[in-house]
This record gives C-alpha cells, sequence and structure tokens, in this order.
DNA sequence: CGCAAGTTTGACGCTGCTCAATCACTGTGG
DNA sequence: CCACAGTGATTGAGCAGCGTCAAACTTGCG
C-alpha cells in the first residue's frame, strides 16, 4: 500500500487500482514539518487540505489564561481538515507532537478527485465521521470517566487506532510521541495526575514504556476495566454483507 | 420562512425559493414524540434521517455504571443525523428532552435534494461542521473549565444558538426545558453541584429563572466572565464578500 | 559536559462528589 | 376540592479525587 493516507481510507472501501493512483497522486508532495509547529493556527482561513503522512499531530485550543485543551490527536493517514474550503476560519490550532511528513492539497483538487471517484469520497466521509465519533468519546471520558478509566480508555483507543494503520509491531509495542503533559491536556487532567496514574498502571502491570515506545501488557484486561468498546471507532464504514453493493 | 429547518439553514446560503421550496417538502411529514421517548438507540441503524422542527433532543451515551454523558443539544432546525446511510451503526443514542415535532427523511430523498439544489447540500454541509466545532468547544469546556464558568459558558451557547433560530424572545427571555440534571449530564458535573452554581449566578444577578423560562440578565457580562467567543458557532458559513461567489 | 525539557515524588488544600433530608411543584384519583 | 405521590430543586455535611506548588531526579541533545 503506497502510503498512509492510502493505507487508512482502504479501512472504508474496496477501491480500484484507479482510485488509488488518484489518492495516491493528489498526496503524493509532502513536506517535512517539524514537532512543536503549527500546520493551521486559530482565526486563518487555509488554502490548502493537509494530510498526515507520518508522525503526529493534535487539534488543540488554548484559553485566556493559558490552559489548554487537545480536542484530536491526528496520526498517519488523518486528515487535517477536509472542509478548510467550507469554513470562514479555524475554530482551533493544529499543532505538530513530532516531526512529521504533511501532503498539502489544494482544496479544489480534493474535490476533483472525489468527483471522479466517488468511492474516495464515500471513504473520506466515512473517515469524516468516524472522527465525529472519536470526538463524542472524548467528551464522555472528560465529563464522565475517573482518572484511572480515563487515561486507560484513551491508552486503549490509541492502540486500535495505530493497529489500523499498522503502526502497531508483532510484540504490541507502538510509538507515543506524547509528553505525559500532553496526554494531560488531550484528557483534561493535570501532568502531575497522569504521571500518577500511569506510574500505577505500570505497577499493576497493565502497560509496560520505556522512553517513547509502549506496549498494553494485557489488552483485554485493560479495556474491561476502562469501559473500552471499539465499536465507537467504526472499524468498517459500513456492514461487511453491503460493502460489495454500497459502494460505486 | 416556512419551517425551522428552512431557517436554520439559510444562516448559511442564500437560497432561491426553488431551494426553499426542495427543503420544506422533504420536511414536510413530521410527527410529534413525547419527552423521554429515543428517537435512535446506539447500535441500531436508522433507514431515515430525522430532523427537528421544535422541541430539544439530545446526543447521549450511557456508560456501564449508568452515568450518562449527553454530547450535544439539538434544537429546532437540527439534522440529528445526516450521515445515516454511511454508517454501520448509531455509536450513541438520541433521546427528546421535550415534546417534539420531528420529521423523517428517507435517505435517498435527502441525497436527492443535495443533488438538485447545491446550494443546499452547501449549507447542510457547513451545518456539520458547526457541529464539530460545537462538540469541540464543549470538551474544552468538560476538560478545562471548572463548574462556574462551564455553566455560564453552557447558557451563553444556547442562548446565542437559540437567537439565531429566533426562539428569544424580545426581553431575551427563552425556554430551557433542561432539568438540572441534564443540564448537569451535558457538562460533565453533578445535579447538585448545577443546583449551588445556577443559584451563585442567580445571587450575582447574571441570570434570571423562573419555571422553565431562562433569561440572561448581563450577557456580555457572564460571557466575559465565562470566556465565551461566539466565533466557535461559525455565525456564517463564510465571509460576506465571498457569499455571492462561492455560493451556486 | 551542561543545559533544557520531561518525569517523578511529596505535601497540602480546594473543587466538586456523594449521601441524605427537606422543600416545591405538578398531575392524579377519590 | 383535597390528599397524595412522583419528580425536580434546594440545602447541608463530610470527604476524596485531583490540582497546585515545589523540589529532586532523569533523559535528551547540542
Amino acid at each position: 500500500m503506497p502510503n498512509a493516507f492510502a493505507r487508512k481510507l482502504r479501512r472504508f472501501a474496496d477501491f480500484t487500482p484507479e482510485d488509488i493512483a488518484g489518492i495516491v497522486r493528489v498526496s503524493s508532495q509532502a513536506e517535512t514539518w517539524r514537532r512543536g509547529q503549527d500546520l493551521v493556527r486559530q482565526g486563518e482561513r487555509p488554502e490548502n487540505v493537509r494530510i498526515l503522512l507520518s508522525g503526529w499531530a493534535s487539534r488543540y485550543k488554548v484559553l485566556d489564561d493559558g490552559r489548554r485543551q487537545i480536542c484530536a490527536f491526528l496520526i498517519p493517514g488523518d486528515i487535517c481538515d477536509l472542509h478548510v474550503s467550507l469554513l470562514n476560519h479555524m475554530d482551533h490550532n493544529i499543532g505538530l507532537l513530532s516531526r512529521a511528513r504533511v501532503a498539502s492539497v489544494p482544496a479544489a483538487e480534493l474535490h476533483s478527485l472525489m468527483e471522479r471517484h466517488r468511492r474516495v469520497e464515500r471513504a473520506l466521509w466515512c473517515s469524516s465521521l468516524a472522527d465525529d465519533a472519536l470526538s463524542r468519546e472524548w467528551l464522555v471520558s472528560a465529563g464522565r470517566r475517573d482518572a484511572f478509566t480515563r487515561v486507560g480508555h484513551r491508552l486503549c483507543e490509541i492502540r486500535t487506532r495505530l493497529t489500523e494503520v499498522g503502526l502497531v509491531d508483532r510484540n504490541g509495542e507502538f510509538d507515543l510521541p506524547l509528553s505525559q503533559e500532553e496526554l494531560a491536556d488531550s484528557l483534561g487532567l493535570s501532568a502531575v495526575h497522569v504521571n500518577r496514574t500511569l506510574t500505577r498502571l505500570r505497577g499493576e502491570g497493565l502497560i509496560e514504556q520505556n522512553r517513547r515506545r509502549m506496549r498494553l501488557s494485557q489488552p483485554e484486561r485493560l479495556a474491561d476495566l476502562s469501559g473500552f468498546d471499539p465499536a465507537y471507532l467504526h472499524p468498517c464504514g459500513w456492514p461487511a454483507e453491503e460493502r460489495s453493493t454500497l459502494i460505486g
């Protein structure tokens, strides 16, 4: 599979080789960005749609007093903003959490791709819906889960998402390029409390870490303890029996 | 303006009379529902797109232990799920917070409307983007605002949304058909603490309530105190100077 | 080797939760 | 018309989860 973007979309549709070629063509112009840079800032009206080919990014907002809330993690294959051309301005920032390769596609080009390849269009909308579902689940965590289940649930979610794009290795290990503060800002917790919670998870034999590598030692048990049910990630855009009839 | 749905969409586009007629046609078949009924349940795959013509509804999820998180309020004119046909299942419930009139539109009919009236299609996507922005702001509240600013911010948001669809009267009063528990479940707080917070807001002369009528006595001050900036509601789908060139 | 950024740990206290009792309001049946 | 029940609002007491502050330690990087 040519690149992360195509790999991700394939989750939502059975593409023809022409579909794939179209996807790869629009996402071939990539630039390398550094950790800490902002792809887009609040209030801007970007010209292009950005696609993450490698590395992590986040949507985030900053309050008056400097507190920050990360609203989404973007991982390889994710589109940063499909709808750029419809908005009058960005209501949040998109910042890079690691070094990353980013493709920049003029909105018109993406729209024309969607016109010519309806399966691609459908896959893009599905992926956008999956993002909405993710966002709802983050709200449930922030609103109604305690620190322990919040952290556990988030780790399960990340592992599942990374698995889908082939970024979890045979041992179940994956790169997690997040500082504890960034994780905290995504969960609505303080960095100190995230630290204590990770320590506890480690102590209970649920996770193993060194450096920026992470492994969930007992994924099913952690999922159980933290109420993680991957259904909301919509692992497939539509029921298997309809895959062939609905597309095209 | 014929109905709440048309009134809402008009915010995002300059429609022709034919556009309006199309909108009204698809949303004319409405049924009355009672408070407490669920329009759609988690796990279902609904056939039709639902549109709220009057009354309030909520998207919500329930955790294993019975705790509930409301992820969105739907008010007159809102579409409950534009994307129903793309999903393999609902990842949340939609429940009615008050008696309501609900139109039920076959997905195919809505799609055909969108094909024939591109301004309507565009308005629908804009409204869907505005919902995403709302959802992000709820996450910011749940994650990073204290109880006082959380409640104040939510009240400002509700007032702004209701104003946009003409449901705030000359005195600034509006119907708020929410119990304190429902408000709490939307904010990630306990009902008791929401009660104390409302009492404080009342004590500071920021709000006035009786029964289910609400009035923000000093809207600007409350907005200021709670960090409410309506920009995220995307009051207009695109900049004014581009209204005429982008549509159609 | 040395600085900067990130992690870890402890102490302390506040915000917001839980439990529980009381009060107010609305609708119901006798 | 009134007693009664059920739902929601209000208030108090007690407490715990999590935040803040601060210091020590570790790791990454030039």
